[in-house]
DNA sequence: GCGCTATCTGAAAGCGCTTTCCTGCGGTAC
DNA sequence: GTACCGCAGGAAAGCGCTTTCAGATAGCGC
């Protein structure tokens, strides 16, 4: 048994005593090949085992069978879902996907496009929102336009100020606000707002689209908090909020993660959702049906929205124009918000 | 601005006026190259964007930077909860991470290990149980054996039936027994449970763990009820039992995301939990404390789990014996369960 | 000033594969 | 029987890089 050896092309050729073109176009089925040769090809290929080098193979073809997908954190239930798409569409292309976490970091971000550049990957797609940061959005540049230029297909989900790219546009201004209107609907006047980290364009559209709902019915937001983007962000923002003095029917976290921390700081203050204080999130992401209260937030197709992304990265004719799809989403009323009380 | 055509080391040694094994060794450092020379490669590299094409250099070094991970689904928290430390872990080697999703296709994952092993993976991590089906026992074979001969690198993480190589072991059948005892000690002796997919070593570790401990205290469980590994199979399972008459005070699951969907079929008949019926479950996923009642589980370091699992398989040394590294399950009590009505 | 060594640079080989180009073969038409 | 065509298989180039090997240059002692 060989050891610590690749069986190659060449290994195969020899075995089957044909030429190396002779192995690579039975193994490829580009070119006929007389009958008995082909057999000899197959039957030593799959004696010795054997498995073309990717490498090698994307070395001379130019081209290879990988997309990569950077995200902030693979255990946060929005980017999972959203990744579940991708690989399912990737799993029906044949591609393999190579998927990153950046925690969040920036440079880290950078770095994996970088390496990504390097692999040649097919497509790159970044999930999650950029960072309003110009030396991000210089450093993302210097990567992503060679890419680009060299062929590379780039795709993002969410809004990213600077990259000039075919988007999957989850409405979160447009969806914040028909929250905030629902919420207005049920009778709130007085509410508190949970948000993210700044700079992050997914919290900065849907605390301004609730806002601006808001202030068309004539009410302002003064309390506002900002944490990170977890449940500990949430539920440090919920009791700091606490801590102040809660003067709100309603509270609105922008994301369901955040949501479902700040639900564990009401409780544990001995605040009833929603009796005492009502309770609304964003994304929909699938445990929160199953919280008691279950909790009204704004539903995204998390899984479709990765299918797609990956589809527009890897659409023909993608030399055209930049193309941005737009994802609604749909407020849904659950138990966690009533009436003021 | 060059189009579609990628800058290469030649390109960047041109521009610098130097030889291309002058600039492979300026990039590398891999030789003291002089001052000036230095200096005008790094500038033409930098000017010119290049980045290294990393298929190329996997062929010529014969090893490369990337390790594949295997799971089931990366939307299940207790997979994402492995692979976000097999992540972390990988960022500090400076390693990119090809993650794939089987959705517990077996004919997918071994597909999946063909390509990585095509890919030239410096590791395969495969992240769940294994099958106990003879011909995908003997279809991973094929592809793992040539695969460490070739100096591969391979661990896993939940026993393997067929598989000898390093592995991360959650004491699935110890944990069982001792979240069983717990149950018996607070009063309980009738029980249900609900139970995975067969085959899946996990889970079959999990149910005998539950059901010996419980014999042990001359209990005896009749109602088993089988379904999918997720939330769904969980309320499905649930609501089996509830129509045949659920006989027992408390309910075990497999896992924790089966035990949500059991809790939302339990309420949705009007069955209180704890009250009525206590409920537990399997994993520690991180929604469960946030469940209400917090679900009593069993709890497993998913994320540290990951990065041994990758530690393992990158360990020096490596072609030692097989390794077994144990990790032992916490017995967590949480409302969900109380002695019976 | 000569010979020797210590450094650094460049030429070239080769990693494993695909694909072009070319050769040699048998078959057809005259 | 000769000339021509079509086709299958082999030789070889080349993808972009690293690294060996040899050559060039400078530095040193005598």
């Amino acid at each position: 048994m060989a050891d610590r050896v690749h069986v190659t092309l060449r290994d195969v050729a020899m075995a089957a005593g044909v030429s190396l073109a002779t192995a690579s176009r039975v193994l490829n089925g580009t070119a006929k090949v007389r009958e008995d040769l082909r057999d000899r090809v197959e039957a030593a290929a799959s004696e010795l085992a054997y498995t073309p080098n990717a490498h090698a193979q994307a070395l001379v073809r130019a081209s290879n069978e990988t997309v990569g997908v950077i995200c902030h954190d693979v255990s946060d239930p929005y980017f999972s879902g959203i990744a579940r798409g991708v690989m399912r569409a990737a799993a029906q292309r044949d591609l393999l996907v190579m998927l990153a976490s950046t925690f969040r970091d920036s440079t880290r971000e950078v770095a994996y496009v970088s390496m990504l550049r390097a692999q040649r990957a097919r497509a790159i797609l970044l999930i999650g929102s950029g960072f309003e940061d110009r030396g991000w959005e210089r450093a993302m540049d210097v990567e992503l336009r060679p890419y680009l230029n060299a062929g590379g297909r780039v795709a993002v989900v969410s809004r990213h100020r600077s990259l000039r790219v075919d988007t999957v546009l989850p409405e979160n201004r447009e969806g914040a606000a028909a929250l905030a209107r629902a919420l207005l609907a049920l009778g709130h006047r007085r509410f508190a707002i949970l948000s993210g980290p700044p700079g992050l364009s997914t919290v900065v559209d849907r605390v301004a689209g609730f806002r601006d709902a808001l202030a068309a019915a004539g009410v302002t937001v003064d309390q506002i908090e900002e944490g990170p983007f977890n449940r500990e962000g949430g539920y440090a923002g919920a009791s700091a909020l606490l801590d102040r003095g809660l003067d709100a029917t309603c509270l609105f976290a922008a994301t369901d993660v955040m949501a479902v921390g700040a639900l564990a700081a009401l409780r544990e203050r001995g605040l009833r959702v929603p009796e005492d204080v009502s309770l609304a999130g964003f994304d929909d992401i699938p445990v929160v049906r199953d919280l008691t209260p279950p909790l009204t937030t704004v539903s995204l197709p998390l899984e479709e929205m990765g299918e797609r992304v990956i589809a527009l990265a890897l659409r023909d004719g993608s030399r055209g124009r930049r193309r941005i799809e737009r994802v609604p989403g749909t407020v849904i009323l659950r138990a966690s918000t009533i009436g003021p009380p």
